[in-house]
DNA sequence: ACCAAAAACTTGTATATACAAGTTTTATCC
DNA sequence: GGATAAAACTTGTATATACAAGTTTTTGGT
């Protein structure tokens, strides 16, 4: 079934990215957007709370919803997205580089970490290269339960992609822990720390949606090219 | 009106808490939830959907909703919240240090960034101190048209507290952005650095409810020192 | 004992109605 | 003209119903 919320919200989406609907500027009334969708008021409701989740408007009781000006910050980084969607979204001229691709060994820490002892885990490692400087240095690791096969060619290019649209899995979400450590002998080795002593490290736990842990990564950024940006709701 | 759907949330939140319900428990199905609280599933299925947003639980169609292992990365530190909620929270032995207050000067860039040049503007900085190191240093400004008066005595407590509980203001939401800079002569003044080159620097524009820019908060941590947790859900 | 179909559960989506609560506009009175 | 009250909007909460879609359990046949 296509959902009506979902096409509601993602008209809407399109039409404030594209500024038919500008900062500040009010979005109709629930009840006007349900006349315009031939749909009811609450499945108009609906998509509204996922654009306010979002960060795209904020409803005022009383008033209407009001278009943020999300752009001020330029786009966001949080949330679940992977490495080539935001070299898309940030047009930049980036490119990645296969270090190491491979099937761990049986005693590996990091089959405790992903509490799959029964399965072998897949590694690899890749090197993001952005505007001829290399910058990140991603580390992922996958249960061959999940993915059974990981090639070459399927780690140049993006495994998220593979993984959602030709294995059919559905990633639901994660955990992330942001910390600076200090750089390895494998960051000097790998990429251009340009004399930085530390280095920002992005762990996350990924699950799928029948929740069952299905990843672990760990993205490791120069510290004078990372950027972290979110959007936070006070929760009452 | 006290609402049905967040005495449900709070009510679950504190049975998660207090280990009623386990990681990987099922709560009981929306139907028997309704039951119980002698309402309808609908206003079961808001009070659920506020537990998944706040990553306490994972909803599965078919199955149920399963309690997440939320204490994996222990409490989050994204969001809105204030230092003295995270100390309260994680016991820390934290004290304040009230370095500087006062209203800014009327060519201050800050005027520009809070969209209020029509008003004055308060300038507070703060150490915090942690186990006897000064970790952190908070540097926050407001317009006074929202907040009159600060004194040092507000200053040296919770800010926040201060203005949601005395002055009635209520916080809608926030941008933030995590960057690394190099330390200054004031980082290395009022911190104790131990001489870590760079510092995290966290800041946020804050929004009130009718969403009105209220606040510009730069938190600026010692590297060695900072941590950030988050939880994420996929945008499909 | 095994397999397959059906039933009985679960959550997800869509609709309708009623009233509460907050804001803006209009009407009315002086 | 100006203040006040009423009306007409807005979004927020609560309820009820119906069916879709996914999972588990039961049933029945072989």
């Amino acid at each position: 079934m296509q959902r009506k919320y979902v096409i509601i919200y993602d008209d809407l989406v399109n039409e404030i990215v594209n500024k038919k609907w500008k900062a500040f500027d009010m979005l109709p009334s629930e009840n006007e957007l349900a006349k315009e969708y031939n749909t009811s008021r609450e499945t108009v409701r609906k998509a509204l709370n996922l654009l306010s989740q979002n960060g795209y408007i904020q409803k005022i009781q009383g008033k209407g919803s009001m278009v943020l000006d999300i752009h001020k910050f330029s786009l966001p980084v949080s949330g679940i997205v992977s490495f080539k969607e935001i070299a898309r979204k940030q047009k930049l001229e980036s490119r990645t580089i296969l270090h190491s691709l491979g099937l761990l060994e049986k005693n590996h820490p990091m089959y405790e970490k992903l509490k799959r002892t029964k399965h072998r885990i897949w590694a690899v490692e890749r090197v993001r290269e952005i505007s001829g400087e290399k910058i990140i240095l991603d580390k992922d690791y996958f249960s061959d339960e999940y993915v059974p096969l990981l090639t070459e060619d399927i780690a140049k290019g993006s495994i998220y992609e593979y993984l959602e649209d030709e294995l059919g899995l559905s990633i639901g979400f994660a955990h992330k822990e942001i910390v600076v450590e200090e750089v390895t002998e494998e960051d000097k080795e790998l990429l251009d720390v340009n004399g930085f002593q530390v280095i920002v490290v992005i762990k996350s736990l990924v699950y799928l949606d029948d929740a069952n842990i299905f990843q672990y990564n760990e993205s490791r950024h120069r510290p004078d090219k990372f950027r972290f940006v979110d959007f936070a709701r006070r929760i009452k």
